[in-house]
DNA sequence: TAGATTGTTAATCGATTAACAATC
DNA sequence: TAGATTGTTAATCGATTAACAATC
């Protein structure tokens, strides 16, 4: 696939598509302005055109944005028109709040299985789900074939889980471990460490 | 507080810190090099020279940066010298996740109180933190005086709850919650929605 | 001394913004 | 028609990188 739109483009997609169903869904708004929009998200309208200016013209001159039909394209480039399976390594208490969490079924992911490592929590039932053992990794992957995971799982073996999900083809990885992981090149990975996000917002705090 | 330090420029400190504490803690490693810390981490020796020569010279030429005193100086500029009290609102199940991460206390944060406004939730005991209903969020911040929350509630009530925060003097949010939040200057915000990570890597994955 | 690595400068690269013709 | 807003261009702004003198 031809790419050469900036990483941090698409990464403001979800962003405009998640402020755009809630315009439809909780304003009933049919249409919008790249005004309105970045007023709502904190971005300049020149930004927000640009970033859409990469895939095609999907506004009207004097009018705006047909809501419906911006968050359907947002849907198509972004490949979220199929839903995507999900694996959950990890069933603490992390894995179990994403297992539970009813977010991801209406923007296009299905937690499908979780993993463990502990005897004791194999066979645990969470949301219709069974935890199966980590060994059944390959197995399971090999059989009905996933491209994303979710690291729920502490940082000293993040990186051999990491590397068995590679092995197995998974193309992206959702890490809330917190450690750097070593991917080859084609593996997505994105990080969610708490701790990292708040050290970062402590620089600009006073200490009482 | 001066500040022509670039918002980017923080933001990687702390991954700075975390590679350094890991190189200290699991390989009992005294010294270390921008060169090698880059190629742990996938940045250029490059930027990382140029990120801390922001804030002094903490290397030697010939023989790189003293580990321990390197992680000192980092905590001293994000602020962690002290422990931070944070509060978690929403005791669902990540609510519950977070009160229980055993990841906060070695890094300088302290999950002190957790919220939620179900009365079935109140008064429920985890990780030795008892659930308190979120209208004695006022008066325990004010008894208190606490700087961060984390906010682990549906998008529904974030911006309600995001003013209350505000409004008594909360300077840093990190937010669950799938929206984008409204806050005054000198409020930092972090999100942290799991859909939207995912929603980006799929833009880069082939639908089977 | 020889080798390694820093901190810094200048050049390069990339992203954001202001402005506006086009047009609904 | 008058007003609003797009998509795009060029200018500006900011971040990254390459290179190297300084020096441990």
């Amino acid at each position: 696939m031809t790419d050469d739109i900036p990483h941090i483009v698409i990464g403001r997609l979800p962003i405009y598509l998640r402020a755009l169903t809630r315009m439809a869904e909780e304003y009933d708004q049919k249409t919008t302005s790249s005004h309105e929009l970045g007023e709502q998200l904190g971005i300049s309208s020149a930004q927000i055109r640009k970033d859409l200016s990469h895939f095609g013209e999907f506004g009207k001159q004097g009018t705006g944005y047909h809501i419906g039909y911006l968050i359907d394209q947002l849907q198509q480039i972004l490949n979220l028109h199929v839903e995507w399976d999900v694996a959950v390594i990890g069933a603490g208490h992390l894995g179990h709040a994403l297992a539970n969490y009813n977010g991801f079924g209406h923007r296009g992911f299905r937690i499908r299985w979780i993993f463990d490592n502990d005897p004791a929590k194999v066979g645990q039932k969470t949301n219709g789900l069974v935890v199966q053992h980590i060994d059944e990794l390959e197995e399971t992957i090999k059989e009905h074939g996933a491209a994303i995971a979710i690291l729920a799982i502490p940082a000293k073996s993040a990186q051999d889980v990491t590397d068995r999900l590679v092995k197995m083809g998974i193309k992206a990885i959702l890490s809330y471990a917190p450690l750097h992981l070593s991917v080859p090149d084609g593996v997505e990975v994105s990080y969610s460490d708490p701790v990292t996000e708040m050290q970062r917002m402590t620089y600009y705090l006073t200490p009482k």
